[in-house]
DNA sequence: CAAGAACTGATAATCGAGTATCATTTCTCC
DNA sequence: GGAGAAATGATACTCGATTATCAGTTCTTG
């Protein structure tokens, strides 16, 4: 196999999912291409640095990353898989929670359930 | 100290709470009782077996527990104190946000920011 | 008070995520 | 092609969270 460009292979596999994965997801799905997984872990370092990349935190499933291009959005947690599928929209109401004398500088949602595969599965 | 009764010390402490505590939160608010870390595992792994703890996961503090009967909330996690509070209320427009073929059967909502006491102190 | 069960605190052991190291391999630039 | 820099994969290592162990303590029931 080639090497010194497995860096862009796990961006690409990176770019190419539909939801935030963390390094041993992205690791798995680089499974025959050689790709060791200290290399994930570097390529998505080096993504967070040079600002490609961003980490995010769902539930479950410890840190995970997703390209920071994409706008703001949430993520939808399959209780099966496990796998964060990224989500489109917002939510209403979020202030109306916050309590006096507290400041909010964001926000997370998830939403938990099946997915469409497992849930057609099941 | 009296021991043979440092679960239920445990156990108040987390109901006195106004938010979800992990183990470490909650073992360092019982500095001085004696109590030690295995005795707050012990009790919060009990508590979930009986029913009367919940484990949650808010974000960037691994597994919190809290008392189950609580009404349905979410929570605001401080990123000074990093601490979580418990906030009342829900949100509007959830179901939009989910996909075809998903189904959703829960989900969480979090705000970020800083929290009263550390907003004034800053 | 006695006996056995349950509880407790200290700490060793375990586990997983992430990082550091190192010998090789590949790339870049001449 | 050659030299040095950068990248790579395997794996040892670190670190923190949780669990297991064990000797001593406390409780319960009579």
């Amino acid at each position: 196999m080639q090497r010194a460009k497995q860096q862009l292979t796990v961006l690409q596999a990176l770019m190419a999912a539909d939801g935030p994965l963390s390094a041993r997801e992205l690791w798995s799905r680089l499974s025959g291409t050689g790709v060791g997984i200290a290399t994930v872990y570097r390529a998505l370092q080096r993504g967070v640095e040079e600002g490609t990349l961003e980490s995010v935190e769902v539930l479950g499933g410890g840190v995970r990353y997703e390209p920071k291009d994409r706008e703001h959005h949430h993520h939808f947690l399959c209780s099966i898989c496990n796998h964060a599928f990224d989500l489109f929209g917002c939510v209403e109401g979020l202030e109306s929670l916050v309590p006096n004398g507290f400041r909010m500088t964001g926000h997370e949602v998830v939403l938990l359930g099946t997915c469409d595969a497992c849930g057609n599965a099941a």
